[in-house]
DNA sequence: TGATGTGAATAACTTCACAGCG
DNA sequence: CGCTGTGAAGTTATTCACATCA
């Protein structure tokens, strides 16, 4: 019941979650797997079994209690107190993800911003001064921030990875669109937009369906 | 040989291009399957596995030809000739996206905007009038445009996805953090980098490894 | 010799189907 | 009676290993 849980288990976990709590402000109070699905690309027997990963949280004939699965849920990921991110390039896509409340939302909150060019360097976004990007290692070993996330353009991104790895940072979202090499023990998770715009044109030559599944991620 | 090629394959099969592109800009004409990896999360037999859906590639004993490969690829994947998209929702991260020349560098270009905000309509950026969502089905079907990038916020995105759909649409690359509801021959991939950073924050507080996965879709 | 292409074997994930319980 | 939890079956994807060919 406990070990190798795959990526995508924890990714729809995340999925049943924003469910949920849409459902909780509907005053829905018990929902089943069956239902859970209505707005997902998984299966009812797929809930379960995700769930079944880390506990029994259902009552049998009745289905799961809403605020429960929500408690339980942001257990597992470790959402329950507010996560601190630090965001690595400033440009136009690292001022957009700032500017994105979906992460406020749900539990994290980008509290450093780091860029390399000295025209940006000291000034102010809402409250945050952007720093040095030479400066990651201090200011994150002080904060103790684990979370980071990658927008620099792709040829610095090795290099601000390898600094966020020496600074401590045990997972990072990237989202320059180049490999990295990080060492055992961090986590990453690239989104590289040109792959999946890339992909999907396949699909305008080839009819051939392909079964539902969901955003992936380069974990290490 | 031919059938029922997994999303998985497509997704690598576009990193494999870009590292061949970067092998190519250095001079280097021939590769091996192992050697390709170097810089990709795949193994050389899924390297080997994934052509051969498509033919076969490569020489034995010798490798593959770095640039009949770059060109068979382009060709699998539909990236042959420059596709049109729009991008509809104009805020921080569609305007971020449409200055993202990793686009442009790999056979995209936006080329209809559009947005609901009355104050953005009609305004230009970088030569393209943002059009009002109302006439999506009016512009893309003269146009032709089979690709496009939703940026706006959830409560949009349905009405969105909708008038895409009627617009004959027949790609979509989803931002928005909702679950859509799109007919059977659209194809839509949603990347949620609130999920993606959700589940990430698992791996803070549990250490059993996850093995390499590359980033995923809401295929339908 | 050396790397491809590929059937066979393995591993991973998903669905099925039903026992069991509220 | 209805829905969960779960072993078993089924399906899909990955890795292995080797015959084959330049």
């Amino acid at each position: 019941m406990k070990q190798a849980i795959p990526h995508e288990t924890i990714k729809r976990l995340a999925l049943y979650l924003r469910s949920l709590r849409q459902l909780s402000r509907k005053r829905v109070e018990i929902i089943s797997s069956e239902k859970l699905t209505e707005h997902i690309h998984a299966s009812p027997a797929q809930v379960r079994k995700d769930l079944a990963c880390f506990g029994e949280f259902g009552t049998p004939g009745v289905g799961y209690s809403v605020k429960k699965l929500i408690a339980e849920i942001e257990s597992i990921l470790g959402l329950k107190e507010k996560q601190e991110v630090a965001l690595v390039g400033i440009g136009k896509l690292g001022s957009a993800l700032l500017a994105y409340l979906g992460f406020e939302k749900f539990g994290f909150r980008i509290s450093a911003l780091f860029d390399n060019n000295p025209e940006k360097i000291g000034k102010k976004i809402s409250e945050l001064k952007i720093e040095d990007v030479a400066r990651i290692k201090e200011v994150l070993r002080r904060r103790k921030i684990k979370i980071a996330i990658i927008t620099v353009p792709a040829a610095n991104a090795q290099e601000v990875a390898d600094r966020l790895v020496a600074a401590g940072i045990k997972v990072i979202l990237n989202f320059a669109p180049h490999y990295l090499n990080i060492p055992k023990g961090v986590i990453i998770n690239t989104i590289d937009m040109a792959i999946e715009l890339q992909s999907l044109a396949y699909y305008l030559t080839h009819k051939e369906q392909s079964r539902a599944s969901s955003t992936t991620t380069n974990l290490t």
